[in-house]
DNA sequence: CTGGAGGATCTTTTT
DNA sequence: GATCCTCCAG
């Protein structure tokens, strides 16, 4: 482990620039150069000064980078340690390192300085922890952590948390961090948007309560690093002397906090390369600014710009329907992407009239593609929204198509898992609030809300934890009879466990603590089905723990890296949204929910208005260039949302894309199928010749439901509107009590009851089930 | 302190 | 439709 107070990095006695030393490394490195293209060669032996690097989609950008790194180390600028490269996830990171190993060996284990932007800033600031008020062992905060502490500010302040939610505290304070802004940066009037311009008042005491805490949230991990290097200028000197080359992926993606924080370090040797790409910069919503591209010129004066334009992956149907879509954005730095691929499937763009047939069309798709031997594993549905997931999950199971959702619930996050780390944390750090509230009362102690308020408001007064605080009210009369029974040997118990950290291995430790503890015992007694697979997951989590060699190891580990990889090798269909797909690629590409309010996302529209419209484009940008051969984008004309149906429009983006590059429906295959806007017959989108009752209900709804105006307030009409069950009397069902009818998905049943087009129905296999009329057929014995 | 009932809410997600 | 959260009665 390299140590920062104790290396006064002298110049390594590396060759000298353009010398005949480094003329023959370079030689040496040859190799690797050469199946670079121009530009990519440019971008990897731009090595000294500031640089930007726009790589389009699918330009070879990982290549690049990695490569880059490995010319580094190759050609002797930089020792593995003086190199800074920071990616945003954890498989960013992951992946670079194996990738760079792929290219030098061995020697990537030294870099000690490569990994996410927030683990390089809790590394930081572990080691100079006293200069921000922290000791080096504090603990990182989740989100859940974040919100428990906020309720019990909110709670103490005697502000009303249901007017003011600690959710929308948290997003504040959470936007300022994002910015760079610590309390004492705010303006007065900063903190107008929360409990009447109390925000700021709310932001100090957190700030003061996480000290007392000694625990950082992940916005602190940038932004107490930020605070450090500015206030230390000792210790900045440091830091920008140590990383002689610095490296940024993912640049599109950086928020304020980590814009300054990186040109703070760069600011040393100048030796400074971002990599990223302004239309596929998808993060808006949770800080990131597009502008720091804009900025990076101007910050950097005689940056050098390069661009990579040529796109490896895509076919150029597909390239050229991504490439006219963002042109409809303004404001972007502009890049035209080409490739030498010529021929290939146009863009399939095709109308449905639900989201069940559209997952039907698709998963035909699949199976046809599957039997004649394409691997699922090569294809993907991307959804805009994860509620879109269910209806291809429900396809897949009964089409018996393999499948794997991508993104998902995490095992990390897993309620189960989450409790068994707070026991974790509350033993390593028993200052740890938020883990000993979480835990305080599971398994049920008789610890209920009056005590835990008991114990948080004397942990305030006496600027101390929760922990000690019910120590020592235990040894006083203020807690009584059970409570003060359980609660001391709790509190006991934490102790006892704390004195064998050093002596029992930590796997060990964990099993014990989760007996004793009586965890393990609330889910044995737990009669639900979902009991023993937590069970299981229990033993999983003690089976990770073995690949850390200490308790804190692992616990770093675990608040950092919130991932696990799963499987990745199995021939499987995958499922994901749009954000998770950034960065791979497939062979086929199904986009569907191509809808107006859906995709573009009708609250991105309500709460950033263009600028919301211009990231979901690059939301559909960064889509279609997931694919290399095969794009399919369709849309439903009527879909059900939090239950309830509503007709919808095609999405503007459908309008956007060059005909030239698609293909409409051609082979007429498809009875049900609905025209696309402009591609449609006539020009009314909605007209087609589909015809069941519920079709022309549609149709006779349809202007019923124009929108609402806009009233004053945060909450405005939907554009998806039409209910298809409304009150409209019209709208009765042509099917009656009794009926036997046939359901594509539940086979034959008889309906029960009749509620506007609502069917209650009595399936003789699934059972009974609520459908839409229009799905069933009346069943004739003929 | 616990459990059930009713109510609000429902984009995206990493660290 | 489903879930998470809060409130109220025991």
């Amino acid at each position: 482990m390299v140590n920062a107070t104790s290396d006064p990095s002298p110049l390594p006695p590396g060759p000298k620039p353009g010398g005949i030393a480094e003329a023959a490394l370079a030689r040496r490195a040859a190799p690797y150069l050469e199946s670079l293209n121009e530009g990519q060669r440019t971008a990897v032996e731009a090595l000294d000064g500031p640089v930007l690097v726009l790589a389009g989609a699918g330009t070879g950008k990982t290549r690049v980078l990695t490569t880059r790194l490995a010319h580094l180390l190759n050609t002797g600028r930089a020792r593995p340690g003086e190199i800074l490269a920071v990616t945003f996830t954890n498989k960013a990171a992951r992946e670079m390192k194996l990738r760079i190993g792929d290219l030098v060996g061995d020697v990537v284990e030294g870099m000690a300085w490569l990994g996410t932007f927030h683990s390089i800033g809790a590394k930081i600031i572990r080691r100079h922890a006293e200069l921000v008020g922290l000791k080096p062992d504090f603990t990182i905060l989740d989100t859940d952590d974040q919100i428990r502490l906020l309720k019990q500010l909110i709670k103490a302040a005697d502000v009303d948390e249901k007017r003011w939610p600690a959710r929308q505290l948290a997003g504040l304070i959470d936007h300022w961090k994002n910015r760079g802004l610590s309390p004492g940066d705010l303006k007065a009037d900063d903190g107008f948007a929360y409990a009447g311009g109390r925000g700021k008042e709310f932001y100090t005491a957190y700030q003061a309560r996480l000290k007392v805490l000694n625990a950082a949230d992940f916005g602190d991990l940038i932004l107490e690093c930020l605070r450090l290097f500015r206030e230390n200028a000792d210790v900045l000197a440091r830091y920008q002397d140590r990383f002689r080359y610095m490296l940024v992926d993912e640049y599109q993606d950086t928020n304020v906090a980590q814009y300054l924080w990186m040109r703070l370090l760069a600011q040393g040797r100048q030796n400074i390369a971002c990599v990223g790409d302004d239309d596929q910069s998808i993060y808006g919503w949770r800080g990131a600014e597009v502008d720091n591209i804009l900025r990076f010129e101007k910050d950097f004066p005689g940056a050098q710009v390069i661009r990579l334009e040529r796109n490896y992956r895509s076919t150029q149907h597909i390239l050229a329907a991504a490439s006219e879509l963002i042109t409809h954005n303004e404001g972007r730095l502009g890049k035209t992407l080409h490739t030498t691929s010529t021929d290939g499937e146009r863009v399939q763009v095709r109308g449905l009239w639900d989201g069940e047939e559209e997952a039907r069309m698709i998963s035909d798709e699949i199976e046809a593609k599957h039997s004649k031997g394409h691997r699922l594993d090569q294809i993907a549905i991307l959804v805009r929204a994860s509620f879109q997931m269910r209806e291809f999950e429900d396809r897949f199971i009964t089409a018996d198509i393999p499948y794997r959702v991508i993104g998902g619930p995490r095992f990390y996050e897993r309620q189960e898992i989450r409790d068994a780390i707070a026991y974790l944390q509350v033993t390593a750090n028993p200052d740890n609030d938020l883990k000993f509230e979480r835990i305080i009362n599971t398994p049920r102690r008789g610890i209920g809300p009056t005590t835990v308020a008991l114990l948080a408001s004397s942990a305030r007064a006496g600027e101390t934890s929760m922990f000690q605080a019910a120590r020592d009210l235990v040894q006083t009369d203020e807690i009584r009879g059970k409570a003060r029974t359980t609660l001391a040997s709790l509190t006991a118990d934490f102790v006892r466990w704390r004195g064998l950290i050093d002596t029992t291995s930590h796997t060990e430790l964990a099993e014990m603590i989760l007996e004793e503890s009586g965890y393990t015992d609330m889910w044995q007694q737990d009669r639900s089905p979902a009991a023993a697979g937590r069970l299981e997951n229990l033993k999983e989590l003690i089976g990770q723990m073995e690949e850390f060699d200490s308790l804190a190891g692992f616990l770093e580990h675990i608040s950092l890296v919130m991932d696990t990889e799963q499987d990745r090798d199995t021939d499987k269909v995958n499922l994901m949204t749009l954000h998770s797909s950034k960065g791979l690629e497939f062979d086929t590409v199904f986009l569907p929910g191509w809808e107006e309010g859906l995709f573009p996302h009708q609250r991105s529209l309500d709460e950033n208005g263009r600028a919301g419209l211009e990231e979901e484009r690059r939301l559909a940008y960064v889509g279609i260039t997931r694919a290399r051969h095969h794009a399919w984008i369709s849309f439903a004309a009527n879909r059900r949302v939090h239950g309830l149906w509503a007709s919808a429009i095609p999405s503007r983006f459908v309008d956007e894309l060059p005909a030239s590059a698609v293909d409409v429906d051609t082979d007429g295959n498809s009875g049900s199928g609905v025209a696309a806007s402009r591609f449609a017959a006539q020009a009314d989108p909605f007209s087609s010749t589909y015809d069941t009752p519920g079709w022309r209900r549609a149709q006779a709804n349809r202007g019923a439901f124009t929108p609402v105006p806009t009233r004053a307030g945060p909450r405005r009409a939907p554009l998806i509107e039409g209910e298809l069950v409304a009150s409209s009397t019209a709208a009765a069902s042509q099917f009656s009590t009794g009926t036997r009818i046939f359901h594509l998905k539940f086979g034959y049943g008889t309906i029960l009851a009749v509620d506007g087009n609502k069917l209650m129905v009595e399936f003789e296999k699934a059972g009974r089930k609520r459908v839409l009329d229009s799905f069933v057929e009346e069943h004739s014995t003929g």
